[in-house]
DNA sequence: ACAACTTCTCTACAATGTAGACTTTACCCG
DNA sequence: CGGGTAAAGTCTACATTGTAGAGAAGTTGT
């Protein structure tokens, strides 16, 4: 067990190489993804790493700062830039790209979802405001006034986050079974009280998340520009 | 310390009161809305109800059933029942009620937000899925062609949870401070970076989370039967 | 080469969920 | 009644967690 330190050790730095934020916090990401959130551990990360648990806490103050520090990086991920001809293909590109990113990252959306809840606003890491400042951008610089830009952004954030918590939310369990009621564990519900649920069962099954997005987000832009002010015209709160 | 056991005690069941599921659940439910979920130990809950902690594992096989019992009961404080003239009115009244059961119990929102993501659908919580069934009846009496009433389902209560995350989370740090940035801790975010949101703090400031919700919910609901079938004529998918 | 500082490691502790054995209570049937 | 069966409640014990605090090792500037 003794570790049988050489001294010339330090020339080849093999597995030593210094720690940083951002490789500790990848690493976490690692973790959640593959094992879940409450794989997690300061032990477990610093086994992952290599290194003592305690070390982490140079990097990130608590666990709480450090599923922070996760959020914010799956966060980064999303490409928010000003390349598509106006407002609403943006939105609607972007909604696609949260929407994948969750896929991609599904262990993660309950933090996304959860940690604004006890963080004010201010208070927040700033990767996780800076979505919130650029849409707003893209917004008044379409022509919104920026109290309707909010109103906007509220709904179309509002919405997108409601979707893909619902699309998460409806998972299949067993996806080798091929009767849509096993598939899906209602079976278990008595016929008596969810009838519309049980029948639904073979639609339940077949869902196209990003379809039913797109329609969404449709209605919603189409909504959201008759209401407020269109780019061009002036405000009305 | 010794409790002085006295024969008679059985007439007068003071404090030892049978336990029951609803008992440890709504004392569990006490406990999170006056203290946050952190303080819901089993220990604390045992403390709470005078009991031995153990003992509460006959009525919730462990923690996590717990969770998902205060869940169930929060959502049972939600009545839909067909009462309103039409279905578009009837979603409506049920979003404001859902709101303010939020508002009411905010700290366990995280809960009822996370929950099923760890669940599947068909192992959940009768009582979290009831909500889902009534709605889909309502929509379903209402005309809709099932699978359409399950596309509304989706956005509408899409936007609904999304809504309600939104409004928890702008939440007001110091409601005694007067100037809008430091109400809201605004004041902290670099200046070049956040321009967009710091001028935005006066409207952030004064959110009508009740008009907002019912103007996405407009705008939502005159969308969905522009786009799919209303309530007379024949579906569309 | 020494000193100041950062980074890493070890040990230790309080709090949590929960298993398992035991004791007490409630209820039922002869 | 009275004893026996099951349910409800309690106690003790343990593994796992986050993290404080002291110290060791390594790095850097002079």
């Amino acid at each position: 067990m003794s570790p049988q330190k050489d001294p010339t050790d330090k020339a080849l730095p093999r597995k030593r190489e210094r720690l940083t934020r951002e490789l500790v916090l990848s690493a976490a990401l690692r973790l959640v993804d593959a094992e879940g959130l409450d794989a997690l551990t300061m032990r477990r990360l610093g086994q992952e790493l290599g290194r003592d648990p305690m070390g982490l806490y140079r990097y990130a103050a608590n666990r709480a700062e450090l599923l922070d520090g996760v959020s914010e990086l799956v966060l980064d991920e999303l490409a928010i830039t000003p390349d598509a001809p106006d407002w609403q293909a943006q939105l609607r590109r972007i909604a696609h790209d949260l929407r994948l990113l969750a896929l991609r990252h599904p262990n993660v959306v309950p933090l996304l979802v959860t940690r604004p809840l006890s963080t004010p606003l201010g208070l927040r890491p700033l990767g996780t405001l800076r979505p919130l400042e650029q849409i707003l951008s893209l917004l008044i610089d379409a022509g919104f006034a920026p109290a309707d830009a909010l109103h906007v952004y509220r709904a179309y954030y509002g919405y997108l986050y409601g979707h893909i918590l619902n699309e998460l939310q409806e998972l299949i369990v067993d996806p080798d079974e091929n009767e849509a009621l096993l598939r899906l564990g209602l079976h278990r519900l008595p016929p008596k009280e969810f009838p519309r649920l049980r029948a639904l069962a073979p639609v339940l099954a077949t869902y196209d998340g990003a379809a039913e997005l797109d329609q969404g987000i449709s209605i919603l832009l189409s909504g959201l520009s008759a209401h407020l002010s269109p780019p061009g015209s002036q405000p009305l709160g």
